[in-house]
DNA sequence: GTACGAGCTAGAGCCGACTCTAGGTCAAGT
DNA sequence: ACTTGACCTAGAGTCGGCTCTAGCTCGTAC
């Protein structure tokens, strides 16, 4: 299955067909997505695996503008791969930080949660 | 200093004045915020305590809607733990969710920095 | 006495990331 | 022939969570 349509899109990465023409317009598509004679979009295997990527960046936090910026890099070819490494180390940092955050929460909730056990006896 | 002003209360939390007044108009105030005699709030330690969970909370993604409903069960007072545990134990598996998330998407991004790494060379 | 800074309310505005609507095209099935 | 359903565009609407504005009142310092 080497070219989808937007609906078969939709169900093998999550998205819905508004979230991927919307993504599309957002200029996120490394490449830009062939069309039929009818105007409708076509994909290509390599069109669903950038937009999983993009999920799981989406997924972590990455904002928009930045996957837009790495989009950019990508659509504009080799020679700055450096500058697409940045933008990975700069969203792992983040991610790192939140699970950091997390952590420091749940141990705040984890305690709240005991607190409460505790004074509902063994039971809850 | 057990009692404050609203902006020194919003310098203690890192939440800023109008942050503040929106979440008691908000109803995530345990107890309501005493008024000096021109009507301006006057925080208590325990307010700052109660605001401070509240970021915690916040920080880890619990929605203001759930920590309303909190809220509502500490307000009410004795007798509903079972429920405010189950809110918790709720928001616990949210954070926990989240952090396999993070995990993954982790994998991934780990991986792609490799990549570049590598294509780089030693250095970078 | 007046200027300043901090506080007040009600309500508007903003931002990110979608989501939905209106109004239309097109191909296939009955 | 015609209905259905998936697709199209441009643009409006939504939602969560603040953030800011306008227009006001205080209390204190000069």
């Amino acid at each position: 299955m080497s070219s989808m349509t937007i609906g078969e899109v939709a169900e093998r990465t999550g998205l819905s067909v508004h979230a991927l023409r919307f993504y599309e317009r957002e200029g996120i598509m490394a490449n830009p997505v062939a069309r039929d004679t009818g105007g409708r979009r076509v994909y290509s295997e390599d069109d669903v695996e950038w937009l999983i990527v993009c999920t799981v960046l989406r997924a972590s936090g990455m904002p928009m503008t930045a996957i837009r910026q790495y989009t950019d890099l990508v659509r504009h070819g080799e020679g700055n791969e450096k500058e697409r490494l940045a933008l990975l180390r700069e969203h792992e940092e983040r991610v790192t930080d939140q699970m950091d955050q997390l952590t420091r929460c749940l141990d705040l909730i984890r305690y709240k949660i005991a607190v409460y056990e505790d004074a509902l006896g063994a039971d809850s």
